[in-house]
DNA sequence: CGGTATCCTCATTGATACTG
DNA sequence: CAGTATCAATGAGGATACCG
C-alpha cells in the first residue's frame, strides 16, 4: 500500500527525470540522516531529533522538517501543549524510502573510508 | 569485488554520516541520471551523453564530469586525437552505485505524479 | 567533437542569539 | 521543549557565447 502511494504537488515539471526529483528529495545533505534516524529510532521529539541528527543546527533542523512535511514524508504531532511537546514521525510515503535511504547507508559504509567507522556504526 | 573498494580522499571528514557523503554525490541533480544513463548505454562521448541527458548545458554537464571523475566514479579516455574522441564510462566503483541509483529510480517512477510517465519509461 | 569562459541568480548551510 | 530571527558565506545551476 505504502508503495503505491503518489506524490503530492511537489513533483516539479522542470524535472523530466523522476531520479532528479528524488534526488532532490534525498540529496538534500540532512534529509536522508532525518529519515534515517526516524526508521531506526521512531517518532522523536525536536530535541530528541537533533541530538540523534548530530552536528545540525535548529534552524536547519526546522528547514528540513518543514521541507520534508510538505513533501507528506513526515508528520508532525502535537502531543502536549503544556509543555509543549510535538512528535515526528515518518508516514506511510516517508517509510517507503526506506530502500533508499538503506542503500544510500549500505553504500556509504561500503565504501567510505574506515575512518569514518565510528559513525557508520550508527545504524 | 567493486563492492569492497574504498573511496578516494574526497570523504569530508566534516560530515559524520556515510550518508550524507552518498547523498553529496547521488544529490546533485544531474549525477544519478549520468550515472543511470552511463549504466545502461554504456561508454559515451560527451556530446552523446549530453543529449542522453536532456536539458542539461554543456558547462554543467562538463563540471559533472569532472566532479565524478574526482571521485572516481566515471572514467575518460581519449579514444582519439584527431578528430577529438573521448569516452565516458563508468569505473567499478561507479558500478556499485546501481543499486543505489536503480532504487532511486524504482522509487521515483512508483511515486512520482503520472505526469511524468513519458519521462519514467526512460528506464 | 568536446569542451571553456562569463556572468548571474537562487538555493543551501552555518553561526549565533533569542523567544514563548 | 520547540522553535524563529539575523546575517553572512558558499555553491549549484542556468543562459549564452566562444574556441581548438
Amino acid at each position: 500500500m505504502a508503495d503505491t502511494e503518489r506524490l503530492p504537488a511537489w513533483c516539479p515539471g522542470e524535472g523530466w527525470y523522476s531520479i532528479t526529483t528524488t534526488a532532490s528529495l534525498v540529496g538534500k545533505k540532512w534529509h536522508p540522516v532525518i529519515i534515517h534516524r526516524l526508521l531506526n529510532e521512531g517518532p522523536l521529539g525536536f530535541n530528541a531529533l537533533q541530538e540523534e541528527v548530530d552536528g545540525i543546527s535548529s534552524k536547519v533542523l526546522s528547514e528540513s522538517l518543514d521541507d520534508l512535511e510538505d513533501k507528506r514524508i513526515v508528520s508532525r504531532t502535537i502531543v502536549s501543549e503544556k509543555p509543549v511537546r510535538v512528535e515526528y514521525a515518518l508516514t506511510d510515503l516517508g517509510q517507503s524510502l526506506e530502500s533508499v535511504v538503506v542503500s544510500m547507508a549500505e553504500w556509504g559504509e561500503q565504501h567510505l573510508d574506515p575512518v569514518e567507522e565510528e559513525a557508520a556504526s550508527i545504524v
